[in-house]
RNA sequence: CGACGCCGUUCAGGCGAUCGCCGGCCGCGGGCCGAGAGGCAACCGCGGCGGGAGGAAAGUCCGAGCUCCACAGAGCACGAUGCCGGGUAACGCCCGGUGGCGGAAACGCCAAGGAAAGUGCAACAGAGAACAGACCGCCUGGCCGGCGCCGAAAGGCACCCGCCAGGUAAGGGUGAAACGGCGGGGUAAGAGCCCACCGCGUCUCCGGUGACGGGGACGGCACGGCAGACCCCAUCGGGAGCAAGGCCAUGUAGGCGGGCGUGCCGCUCCGAGGAUCGCGAGGUCCGAGGGGCGGUGAAGGAUGGCUCGUCCGAGCCCGUGGGUAGGCUGCUCGAGACGCCCAGCAAUGGUCGUCCUAGAGGAAUGAUCGCCACCGCGUCGGGGGCGACCUCGAUGCGGAACAGAACUCGGCUUACGGACGACGUCGACCA
RNA sequence: UCCAGCGAAGCCGAAUGGUCAGGCAGCCGGCUGUUAACCGGCCUCUAGAAGGUUCGAUUCCUUCCGCUGGAG
């Protein structure tokens, strides 16, 4: 029951994912990079947060469709057995660097787990400043600092798949 | 026994436990409709039942179905294919054959029409590279010279060097390729100049559905290579693709500015209203406007290369400013799968029977643990053997491929781990 | 999903059926008190991979691999 994880849990449209990568605030870990940002709220103010979404991204760059699906099914089965990994209210999502395919299930929790603290602090911070209802910017994110990233992410290329 | 060759079938580790994902059916509850009994194709939750990746799902290299472009028309252009026969819905695929090449053989490979329709190309080397050419060489004649022999001399004979004129293409040499090959005759030397065989060409006979094969006669070399160079010939191809297309919702509306057009005729129906006759019901006439059919014309548009032809047509085009990205469907019963039999050398086709087998949409088909099987390496123990080693059991470590449906089929190509079975060739040994 | 185009030295890049320009970079030498600039010389190519056609392939054909771009 609480391990569930049905249509409510996934982020299922472009335009949700586009609003956590431009406004999200990130975490990274060696494998992965984590985005967390508030969700839309409903009508009624005073009903309870929604649960917590899960949005993948792994582009053609880190593999074939066989490694993709691999790691798609990793990320979402850790998110999965870890109820309460992100506070309510939060969509996070997960974008792939390469390498990832090669780790166990153990080996993902184990990375999320050290990524974690870094991670609650941003979701307080996304949550304090409530949703985002602005339109994005149709032409780019704003270029903020970017950390080393290795890998890099192609954006707006290729749709990446979840 | 060894080395090969070739064909076919089949699996895609299994079982259990726990936690999930996608869609289907059933039940209950909510919800909705209804006064109610009750109903619900559509929404939400819970429970139950059964289903859920591939042989290549891949590359997107071909062929189709399906959908839209009015019909899918003609010509040109462009593209594809290219021995023959068959199979097929179709194909550039498959099967059987023919020819060529490779191999000792089994067998494998081949885009394999046309170079006597035209155009073009061939570096370097070489004398000459396409209606060729003469460097060395060979031969003949002439001239000058030298030397030897014979001769008393005149002169004669033989050889060598140089030059000139001519003959020749056998030999050398160059090249990927040199204007038939080889042998004999012939000749000053040579040459299809002549002859035999082979090749080539023409005619012809026989066999074959045909590609082609076999034979005969004649010709006397005339006709080199490259068409995966342009091209010619034959055959085929209209274009786009499920984000096709359909339905619902919505702001493809409505606004502003500018431009072009909305025509005419006939038949017929409706007809506000008017005039007139009648006591009246009603009749007759005129009639703005509108509908239908037909003809003609038309701004503009369709036929996604061009032209023609054809068709649509009362609205259309340009600018300006302002928006949308949601849901349902197409979506899985089909050139379908399996089995027996029959026809056929085969590809394949046919009768009958049985079965229904994923339908997602930021995209499911999974994760963890345990046990059992499989393979490799190591250790220990038992058995067999003189021995290399074989075999059985226990145990530790490692491995267990390529890869993920996106409208659906038929092929091709590429990636990849096994298991089983049949056939053929060659070699060695034994009988 | 569909459709184009491109792979040549460490980098950028012409041309082409006959072994492949040029530039930058690098190395050596010269000039200068030194460096830069300049001058001279040198080095560097299985032409993405494998087959085929051709006497000969980087070029033509086929199949793969990788990259880039476009349409809805």
């Amino acid at each position: 029951m609480a391990f569930d994880f049905g249509r409510d849990r996934r982020i299922r449209s472009r335009a949700d994912f586009v609003r956590v990568q431009t406004y999200g605030e990130r975490a990274t870990s060696p494998h992965f990079v984590l985005l967390v940002a508030a969700r839309a709220k409903p009508e009624a103010p005073e009903a309870p947060a929604p649960p917590s979404r899960l949005g993948i991204v792994v582009t053609r760059k880190i593999g074939s469709a066989t490694v993709r699906n691999r790691i798609k099914r990793l990320c979402r089965e850790c998110f999965r057995l870890w109820p309460g990994f992100v506070p309510d209210g939060i969509d996070l999502v997960v974008i792939a660097r390469e390498g990832a395919h090669e780790l166990s299930l153990a080996e993902v929790r184990a990375e999320w787990a050290r990524a974690r603290p870094a991670l609650l602090a941003r979701c307080a911070s996304v949550l304090r400043r409530g949703p985002i209802t602005a339109k994005p910017p149709l032409k780019g994110r704003p270029k903020k600092g970017r950390p080393p990233s290795p890998g890099g992410r192609p954006e707006g290329k290729e749709r990446p798949s979840s």
